[in-house]
DNA sequence: CATTAATACCTGTATAGACAATTAACATAT
DNA sequence: ATATGTTAATTGTCTATACAGGTATTAATG
């Protein structure tokens, strides 16, 4: 897609633009997870799990906050599972619902990650100050 | 600490908010490129061919101006030659090359979303003015 | 209490994408 | 002229995602 193109919209510039970053950034941070082993999927329910502080999350709560929540939570959250990063236990007082909690090994790639998500996320915004950062996450909100 | 304190958390915000954002739009613009029964990678070639104002592109033109330039380009492109809105035929000079055009079919899907695809586009930028729009677009091209 | 509706999660299937290997054609070097 | 390497596109395979439908459990209603 190009948008070297003067005669287009702005809106359709911006919109181009948008996609392809977001684009870029999801393929950088997606690979430097992917080093263990994980998607980027799969590290945002881990992430989303450790805020929880110890507290389980269901299937919904995590889905509320994922990028694409869809009725594949299930089968992302099975990946974690069977890796032993997360434990998945039917909820006692609703048995519809499950219970999510990030395990000790979860908990040990994420430290590992963070450093290394840390670093790709501090190289991609690399060329911005801290009132462009600002700014941007502002105007971004709005769309 | 190697990494200013305050700015590591405003570069992880930052990059979710572009990631959020990014697939926000993609799912919109998808949809509604959907209505006429096409993907939006299939939506971006026929818009990178009809740029090329009748002149033939090569899958690698194409390629090279897609989301997701990869190996799958090639049954992108199956899928328009299948609906008629693309020509593929081989290069006379270059046998191992293709050339694609984009048909008067694959035009008038096309001028049939530009409307849709400029409504929608609109939409998502409703609440950002000119400057916004310019600023957003310079300051992501840094990312 | 029996029936119906609503909720929470899971599964089937088709399509799309990532990655690696393959095929065909052309270019280069001996 | 033949062998080797390079390029352009395609294909195979596995995983991921979209979408629709299904199952189990709980809640609501008569």
């Amino acid at each position: 897609m190009s948008i070297d193109d003067s005669s287009v919209p702005l809106s359709r510039k911006l919109i181009t633009t948008i996609i392809m970053k977001g684009a870029k950034v999801t393929e950088i941070i997606g690979s430097t997870v992917k080093e263990q082993g994980i998607t980027l999927q799969q590290f945002n329910v881990l992430r989303i799990l450790r805020g929880r502080k110890g507290k389980a999350a269901s299937l919904q709560d995590v889905s509320k906050d994922m990028i694409h929540a869809n009725s594949n939570t299930t089968r992302v959250i099975d990946k974690l599972v069977d890796k032993k990063y997360v434990d998945r236990i039917q909820c006692p007082n609703d048995r519809r619902q499950i219970e999510l909690t990030i395990t000790k090994k979860g908990l040990d790639v994420l430290a590992i990650l963070d450093d290394k998500v840390d670093t790709a996320e501090a190289q991609i915004t690399k060329e911005l100050n801290i009132d462009s950062m600002t700014s941007l996450i502002n105007e971004l909100e709005k769309i």
